[in-house]
RNA sequence: GUCCCCUUCGUCUAGAGGCCUAGGACACCGCCCUUUCACGGCGGUAACAGGGGUUCGACUCCCCUAGGGGACGCCA
């Protein structure tokens, strides 16, 4: 039997692509490849809301660029993504419907009142919160509700006693109470399928016999067996792949690390050198060896070797490693067209001539003010950002907020985040003149340089985020508790903002 | 709060009962190489979470405790 396995890709709203999605990635195709089998991406995404074609094509490329191929996807099979096939989400509620029809799924009218109120009660009571228990209406009810056009989502039934087992590649048999799983929704209100029955039913449809995948899955699996069950069909090997951490051993989070792909491009690592660090992550060679290629990973694998204690993602040790690269893996000519294709070309280069050409009297002085480009964290003291009329608590806010506001920017172009920083300096009470010049001692490395606006453009947004990043943890951010006193005063200024655009 | 997973140097890891006086790598420190810096070479500091079992023998198997993480959404 040809092994196939898959992998998902959840695109996030901002298009970042998750260093953690390239981390599973790399798994799969090792253990498909490995086995001569296919290797499957697939997207993921049933919330209308949350991505875009932008944001999955932007994943897509970052896995391309780390030489991640696939051999189906990710629009094959029963691919669900809401921006190419709205036209299949019958096929989801066909199935959804036919659980029901064999009793295995009902029709749930609850309000989201009346669920916050179970959820309560169920915490009270000591219980696991999830929606559980009483909720199914005798027939004729259901009947009159449907005709009377009442939204309803499709749930699963799940036994109340009895003990599930999870065969997990590496953990062996998990035992789970099936008390401790919810009734899932299957079906959403908008005749969507929620991950959890798209998963299955694609997986099934494309023959896929093993599913890897992140830790955070282990307390869905119950449902996903029982759901296999209740169709009648084979369910794969399953195996959960530990967590990348912060430093502070947290899931890996970008509000804490830099943890996107392009991020790391624009940083000018190799991407042989983030796949062999990504490769040391909870894996090693059978000869140790620090230093390998993805295809010698894939000749050595062996999913057994996989050590379950969630790895930190540690910058220096993969900055050691990308210079191991440079040295020894690439020829001067090889060295010279990586630079080249890195940052050093016409289409990189083109965006900044108006800003330099108007400034400078001989060439020389081209480093000196464009260095901040082609540069990645800068030397920054808390005495650069010293300001005129802000004191420095100011001054942290400035940055904090302007980097929570961009976080959540979505279409990065010098047009927005001049709204958004326009929009930012107006609710706070601040000059724009003033309010920038944080902005610019973060960016730039000093208050005397172009267009902000545009540098934070042309740096893109996985830079901009990580120099304001940067910049806070100079001025020695805040503390934990000033932290949830600021976090309040941002949302206060987002609802401001939201009137005011709306006014 | 309920459940699940995890636990070897600061970090990534080797370790499948005796090969362990616990090995390698990053970082750090020292020395060498060198007109400087880096690279490179050599060396050093540094870990089996704690307590009980099982066993002739436990880093390795079992149990308990502690710590860490995760899940508990009409997100994935």
């Amino acid at each position: 039997m040809t092994q196939t396995v898959r992998t998902r890709i959840a695109p996030s709203p901002t298009g970042d692509p998750h260093v953690g999605t390239a981390y599973v990635a790399l798994f799969n195709m090792c253990f498909a490849k490995q086995h001569k089998g296919k290797f499957i991406l697939r997207i993921e995404d049933t919330d209308q809301s949350r991505s875009t074609l932008e944001s999955e094509q932007q994943i897509l490329e970052a896995l391309k660029w780390l030489g991640l191929d696939w051999d189906e996807g990710p629009d094959v099979g029963g691919d669900y993504g809401p921006y190419r096939q709205s036209e299949r989400k019958q096929d989801y509620k066909a199935y959804a419907e036919e659980l029901v029809a064999k009793g295995h799924a009902f029709y749930c009218f609850r309000t989201p009142e009346e669920l916050d109120a179970i959820r309560e009660e169920r915490k009270a009571a000591g219980l696991n919160p999830g929606i559980k228990g009483n909720l199914e209406l005798p027939p004729g009810e259901v009947e009159a509700k449907l005709a009377a056009g009442t939204p309803y989502v499709i749930r699963m039934k799940v036994p109340d006693e009895g003990v599930c087992i999870v065969k997990d590649m590496l953990r062996g048999e998990i035992e789970i109470d099936w008390a401790q799983v919810d009734c899932q929704i299957l079906l959403k209100s908008d005749g969507m399928p929620t991950y959890h029955l798209a998963n299955v039913v694609d997986d099934h449809l494309m023959k896929i016999t093993h599913v890897i995948r992140g830790e955070e899955w282990i307390n869905s699996a119950p449902k996903h067996i029982l759901l296999y069950d209740y169709f009648g069909w084979d369910m794969p090997e399953l195996c959960h792949l530990p967590l990348l951490r912060n430093t502070d051993k947290s899931k890996l989070s970008k509000r804490k690390n830099p943890t996107s792909i392009t991020y790391y491009e624009r940083m000018g690592f190799l991407p042989e050198a983030v796949v062999n660090y990504l490769g040391r992550m909870g894996w090693s060679m059978p000869d140790e060896r620090e230093k390998f290629s993805l295809d010698e990973m894939i000749a050595a694998f062996d999913i057994q070797r996989v050590s379950l204690g969630g790895p930190i993602f540690d910058v220096e040790k993969l900055s050691w490693l990308n210079g191991l690269w440079i040295r020894e893996s690439l020829s001067d000519e090889a060295f010279i067209e990586r630079v080249k294709n890195w940052s050093f070309n016409e289409a990189s280069i083109r965006p900044m001539v108006e800003h330099v050409k108007g400034r400078i009297e001989k060439f020389t002085d081209i480093a000196p003010l464009a260095g901040f480009m082609f540069a990645g964290m800068l030397d920054l003291k808390a005495a650069d950002f010293a300001h005129k009329k802000l004191d420095s608590d100011q001054v942290k806010r400035v940055l904090q907020f302007s980097l929570w506001r961009l976080e959540a920017q979505r279409a990065w172009s010098k047009e927005n985040i001049f709204a958004d920083i326009k929009n930012l300096s107006k609710a706070m009470d601040i000059k724009l003149g003033d309010f920038m010049q944080p902005m610019f001692v973060a960016i730039a490395g000093t208050p005397n340089s172009w267009s902000v606006m545009d540098s934070m453009a042309m740096l893109g947004p996985d830079m901009t985020r990580a120099r304001l990043r940067h910049a806070l943890a100079c001025l020695e951010g805040f503390s934990k508790k000033e932290t949830k006193r600021v976090e309040k005063e941002y949302q206060a200024l987002t609802l401001k903002i939201e009137s005011e655009i709306k006014a």
